[in-house]
DNA sequence: GATTAAGCGAGACGGTACGTCAGGTCTTGTG
DNA sequence: CACAAGACCTGACGTACCGTCTCGCTTAATC
């Protein structure tokens, strides 16, 4: 799973795409975002940074949030793999604590708050955010309810989509807002949410 | 309520402040976000829109968002006041759903989302956004909560703070998803999070 | 005699154009026209010379031709003024060899040199030079010629222009081609073409 | 006349250069220039146009200046050669006139004037042109005085060099400026400066 | 015929300059 | 003294070419 941002192109001939310019570029994104924050995030910026050529970074990314786009999706399926096996309520308390400590304590974290934030400002990260990040994420989440449902290991009063909302949500809101995230938030949440009341 | 972003200066002698440019700012910034989007709302933007020079919106506000943040406080003040008497369960849901009307359709909503956004990207925006909407509306949001549990209305598992997030989270992260918030979303938050369970 | 670039604005009220900003972009280009050639000749490297930002040239000079023009005009009124009072052969002498002067040995004439170069480059260089300069001095030249004819001071067999251009031509081709003038070039040229052959 | 930038190099084994190529790249060089004038006379254009790689072209001429001057040196010698016979007033006139039609008429003209331009911005061009071309040209075109003058045929009172830029001066004056060459004028130069004056 | 060196189309790359936009500071005159 | 107007320096934008480089294919002379 390359995660890169464009379908790879194969020229028949003419010198292939640099790595490691791609991957300078990525890194620089990266670092400069957390070292000096969005603002600070200018593809000229970036070109120092890496070491490259603007129009290289022109050549292969529409625009930066492709660039974080793609450390993103690289670095969110790496350390916060959605669940594949039919879940418990521990396995998504896990999923949750790991999220959490993605959001609060891993540089990539801020990745996903910075474009869940230009996703305010700017329809085409919206677009974009949706498409290659939210959306494929979110359908794994809701694949990962769904089957805990079937399996009977959970009943949650809500769709898995809106189930999904109400245990993420918090943990995003503190994140934006620069709270801790206790850990007996995310515990309460599963045990309201995901048990079925006996009343 | 003057929600300037300043102490109202006294000058001895000379103009005092020119009340129908600082509302002009004000609106033309509003009408700039709702209508052309964050990206497209530059001091110069502003100061085109509502007909006034760049620098008297210098003089009077340090940046934009302490203009967003001016409108922002003088319209949730008046469209979603935190309730001020001892809370019912069923103030605190009708609290909440206009919370999720605000988010969804006012446009005065959008204010908000993008002062979240740009709290992600800007330091010095977090700072204000906490010092001057959201600490204070915490605040009230936790005495509210406070009340309630005193008065036995209802019983979260957890504290005043994060009982807050777990039921605002979900509301603003479907917001900053762009999906709508559906009612029973809302209800069972409510349900889920303040009525003690049985068990 | 402003010889600026447009028509001199004239607001109501906000800062008037900095003069010392115009003279260092003027001195900037002329200089680094002369030191680095032509192809050294940026907008960004004149900025940087004359320690002025680049907008503050793009306000006020569509393009460095303009720039080189407005040097040009102001120069060649002070260094090579068109006799105006009605010519001997001697002055009319003493203005083309002023002339090749100026050429070869005033950095000026470099700017005169890069502009008709450039003119055949550029369309618009050479609507512009021709407009601002060529046009008004070869003007003035005509009137100088047919003055002289009209005292009897000088008989041509070509018309004023053609004349002109047999006098000036030479001169201005050795310059192109790196030659220098020699003084009896001049004064051979005035002699052949100005005064009438006795057979 | 092979008229190629380099010597013919000799490889042991391997292909040849492409003629083909060779020719495209004259070829629309050429047609740029006189379609879209020598601004939009890019090695990048000319690569497209020619259907060539960028490299093929910096392979074989180290700019777009030698490309220009081959297409030159071609044309010129086919279309205003200098004639070789001991000359008359009567040929000269004749070459004369050969060469204000080739400047202003025929596209090639255009590239000459291009490059007496270009070595105005460009040390380069100017030492490539005047060894290339205009040296040698000039070489002829002084022999050609000398002989004429040997013969008695003509008795110019300025030195073989200083008399072609007096005749030739004029006229590219003319072409620099824009102007059409009058009939006359040639003639009468021819007249006023070769031949002696009875007086 | 196989080898091999060059030519070639393609195009990525690090650069520089382009002309534009907005930021935030300042100056100038008007009310 | 606030204000409209706007000049100014700064710095990023996204684009066009520069000249260099590698890649894989084709083409011919040499072995």
């Amino acid at each position: 799973m390359p995660a890169t941002s464009s379908q790879p192109r194969r020229p028949r001939s003419g010198s292939r795409r640099d790595e490691a310019a791609r991957l300078a570029v990525l890194h620089a994104a990266d670092d400069l975002l957390v070292e000096r924050g969005f603002g600070a995030l200018t593809i000229e910026a970036i070109a120092r940074r890496a070491g490259v050529a603007k129009q290289t970074i022109y050549r292969w990314w529409p625009s930066k949030v492709e660039i974080l786009l793609d450390t993103l999706i690289e670095d969110s399926e790496k350390r916060i793999p959605v669940p594949a096996e039919p879940p418990t309520l521990e396995s998504v308390r896990g999923y949750l604590r790991g999220f959490a400590r993605f959001l609060t304590r891993d540089p990539a974290g801020k990745v996903l708050l910075a474009l869940i934030a230009q996703a305010q400002h700017d329809p085409d990260t919206a677009k974009s955010f949706h498409a290659r990040y939210f959306g494929p994420r979110r359908g794994h989440e809701r694949d990962m309810i769904a089957r805990g449902i079937d399996a009977g290991e959970f009943a949650p009063r809500l769709g898995p989509d809106a189930t999904m909302d109400a245990l993420v949500g918090p943990i995003v809101h503190r994140a934006l807002t620069g709270s801790s995230i206790p850990r007996d938030l995310v515990d309460t949440l599963v045990e309201d949410l995901l048990t079925p009341r006996s009343d």
